[in-house]
DNA sequence: AACTATAACAACCGCCCGGCT
DNA sequence: AAGCCGGGCGGTTGTTATAGT
């Protein structure tokens, strides 16, 4: 394969057509994309107003070229965001309006935050999916110059990865936690409203202003105590929607007895998986049949659909869990270098929390409700309701 | 050096929603 | 109320880069 180095700054071909100026710039294009297939019916599913018309020239697809992103950067600079159809129109590209947005958001924005991800982004990631599935537009929303679909990418390389290496997904005081305590009912679809095929088997996950600052409190715990016994973990109110700290359920689990997380790419209703005392088969939830789910309101949250059938394609996987691997606890995480030594806990912490948000007080947060600048922060732009301890 | 496996990235596809007419 | 349209979102596929053998 030969790869000819493509600088994305280059000028491009002043010429008008884009597809000289795509030969001209972008040798790389030869794999055949370049030819303009008449059958290419635009975007597939046609609704985004392009292929209408019928005499409209087929539109190109493949990678952009350099002076096809020009074309694009100059015309939404002058004319703003928005309307893509009309981009496509007025600004000369022979590109579906869909595909002009795509390109605007994930690779032109000049907001965006190039290179890998950082630790403190991996970090939360992983709270997020954890918190969400694959909700890659509200991760993007909580990371600031990161795209949905840089999120998506990373995120199935990294299961990937974890699926091959036998690993779990999930790091073990996340799934401990919910466990444990039981998690916030919270509504997928609320950013959007919509609920896709694969929500509906998810109709309930855990609410992100619990779970990252119940993480952050595990994490410590995590590291340096065992058994992990949260103190005053921190619940949403299933009908306020406000945090406040609940009274630990005691000492039913530990968190060892949970080294099995979830390896499956679809996230899965944890929340549900708790209340309904998942059956044995699944060390994950062993523990739940026992966990006194009376009071928990998670007995709130409706009933998602079988969680059964998710479960049981689950473990019928070999390489999606793995019991053997407690000792593996380290290498789950981003930095499990860090897990192994529990002094470096306190780095790793301040790795978790996302730059720009304000902790009142690192030192103090194992234990409490310390979290509480972190979680003001986020919710803020997620929930009316700030949290508070009690 | 050649080959292979894996990771990372880019782009497209299909579905859906909300607003508008 | 129904249909159209613009746009958002998640899933999937294809390509390239890199590491390992």
């Amino acid at each position: 394969m030969v790869k000819v180095e493509q600088d994305p700054e280059l000028e491009p071909s002043p010429k008008a057509e884009v597809e000289a100026g795509a030969e001209e710039l972008s040798p790389l294009l030869s794999s055949g994309e370049e030819e303009e297939e008449e059958d290419d019916d635009t975007d597939s599913d046609g609704d985004d107003g392009s292929g209408r018309g019928g005499a409209a020239p087929a539109l190109k697809k493949g990678p952009w070229t350099p002076a096809e992103d020009k074309r694009l950067r100059d015309y939404v600079v002058a004319h703003g965001e928005g309307n893509w159809n009309q981009v496509q129109r007025n600004a000369g590209l022979n590109r579906c309006g869909k595909s002009c947005r795509l390109r605007w958001a994930n690779h032109l924005r000049p907001d965006l935050k190039k290179g890998p991800f950082d630790a403190a982004e991996v970090d939360m990631i992983i709270k997020f999916h954890y918190m969400w599935g694959n909700k890659w537009a509200k991760m993007a929303s909580q990371l600031p110059g990161r795209t949905d679909n840089e999120i998506k990418n990373y995120w199935n390389t990294r299961m990937k990865r974890h699926q091959r290496a036998g690993l779990p997904i999930y790091p073990d005081y996340m799934v401990s936690r919910v466990r444990d305590q039981g998690m916030n009912c919270h509504t997928p679809g609320e950013s959007r409203g919509k609920k896709r095929s694969n929500e509906l088997a998810q109709e309930k996950v855990v609410g992100m202003e619990d779970l990252v600052g119940n993480f952050m409190v595990f994490q410590h715990l995590d590291y340096g105590k065992d058994p992990v016994v949260p103190t005053n973990p921190l619940k949403r109110h299933a009908s306020t929607g406000d945090l406040s700290c609940v009274p630990i359920h005691e000492g039913k689990c530990h968190s060892n007895d949970l080294n099995y997380v979830l390896a499956k790419s679809q996230s899965v209703p944890l929340g549900n998986a708790i209340a309904s005392g998942y059956p044995t088969e699944l060390p994950s939830f062993q523990c739940s049949s026992s966990y006194d789910v009376s009071n928990s309101w998670l007995l709130q949250c409706p009933s998602a659909s079988p969680f059964h059938q998710q479960i049981e394609t689950f473990i019928q996987s070999p390489e999606s869990m793995s019991s053997q691997n407690t000792g593996l606890l380290g290498a789950i995480v981003t930095k499990g270098d860090v897990l192994d030594d529990p002094t470096k806990s306190e780095r790793y912490f301040e790795m978790a929390v996302p730059h720009g948000y304000n902790l009142v007080s690192q030192s103090n947060v194992i234990g409490d409700c310390e979290p509480e600048g972190f979680f003001s922060e986020i919710q803020a732009s997620n929930s009316p309701s700030g949290g508070k301890c009690a």
